[in-house]
DNA sequence: TTCATTGATTAGGTATACCTAACTGTAATA
DNA sequence: TATTACAGTTAGGTATACCTAATCAATGAA
């Protein structure tokens, strides 16, 4: 079994999470989340099929058991990465993401242990993403959308969908973060704007932001 | 100017590090420490040369001071890899050479700044190396071999030339680690150990141990 | 002086991972 | 039905960084 190259990590990490996101799995979609090229990512995926980590059909594309299990591998040290970014060196949760899609394949078994256990096996990254345990187990709690709740609908906000630091630095400035508690005072009509209440604040959000923040 | 790959930041250091403990700074000298074919490097070497980062002649190889600029970052990024490592995470000196090495080429300057800072601006490396400065100030305390002391000579050790992970597991059983006061009691003719008193207790140290543990 | 050793390079080749341009097949549209 | 649009692949090519085998050049020993 040859080593995964960084390249291959990168791929079944990005498979992974467009599945997670009930995304489609397709090369096209992939090529777009991997800023690459279509041609390039159909190459590689049959290469990556060649070597059971997925199955290229008609629907898209699936990763094998095999695949998932590194996906979720990837996953962790990413995860982990930006705890220690951001609770231990200081970063803000916009700064993290970048930082730890390069981290998260320079890193050792030995090392994704010694982080687990300087941050007291954190459950979530900091976007409120559960962090897979040693065995691949990522318990993913039931969530929907905040653009789904009614008028005076309330939920607590357990994470957010959404990589790009601009938004990411927006959201927190409203104070729109993991464990936050949000009541919805109004839904416009016709895909309008939600105006929600958080910790004694209004504010508009479009229903796009909206629905990449998940609460329970 | 195009971005260093990871292989040229680890030629870079190569260099330099071979440069600064006075050894000859050849392709086969290269090729040895990188664990390389002669090939490859005399191939990589000419590309590097033509892109302005180090001149080749019969003497050697010779870093430009771009070459030698690039070298140090990389150097400090892999120091104060080691200490992160070492200080927040609590590997031993002899597990984190490995490590650091692949960390060093997936720091950004942000990080590099943010350990720095969360560690307090480490002056040097857990074996005892001066972590270049932001600006590329690498301060070398005048150091000589502890194999050159004579009977009864003491002095403080202040690093340790050495990446091996057994030797440097060895060096810290005996409590030879930088800041530690060693005092020669003996050194045996033709070549032969040096006995040293360390905290108490006294040790046959190899003169190629002892050479490489440099002492103020 | 000639030969063998050593160091370095040239020649030729491989693997990985990307690209653009061109082509194909399917499915919705006019 | 013919057309267009789109997704996906094939074809052909590039850059990077490695390899082995063969060659070349200088050096010291026979
Ligand atoms: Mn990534
Ligand atoms: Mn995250
Ligand atoms: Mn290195
Ligand atoms: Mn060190």
């Amino acid at each position: 079994m040859e080593a995964d190259t960084p390249r291959t990590e990168e791929y079944l990490e990005s498979i992974y999470k467009l599945q997670q996101e009930h995304r489609p799995v397709t090369t096209s979609s992939l090529a777009e989340h991997l800023k690459l090229s279509a041609p390039s990512v159909s190459e590689m995926v049959k290469k990556l099929e060649g070597k059971g980590l997925l199955s290229h059909t008609e629907k898209g594309v699936c990763l094998t058991e095999e695949g998932k299990s590194i996906a979720k591998k990837v996953i962790r040290r990413h995860r982990l990465s930006e705890r220690l970014l951001t609770d231990i060196l200081g970063f803000k949760w916009d700064e993290v993401h970048e930082e730890a899609c390069r981290l998260e394949h320079a890193i050792s078994p030995e090392m994704e242990d010694r982080i687990a256990e300087s941050l007291g096996n954190p459950k979530t990254c900091p976007h409120g993403h559960p962090i897979p345990d040693k065995d691949g187990v990522l318990v993913k709690e039931k969530v929907r959308p905040l653009s789904e709740l009614k008028a005076s609908g309330k939920g607590v906000i357990v994470n957010v969908f959404e990589e790009d630091p601009n938004m990411l630095k927006y959201l927190a400035s409203l104070g729109l973060i993991p464990g936050v508690c949000v009541r919805v005072e109004e839904v416009a009509p016709f895909g309008g704007p939600l105006i929600v209440c958080v910790s004694g604040s209004r504010y508009a959000l479009g229903r796009e932001v909206a629905s990449k923040i998940k609460v329970k």
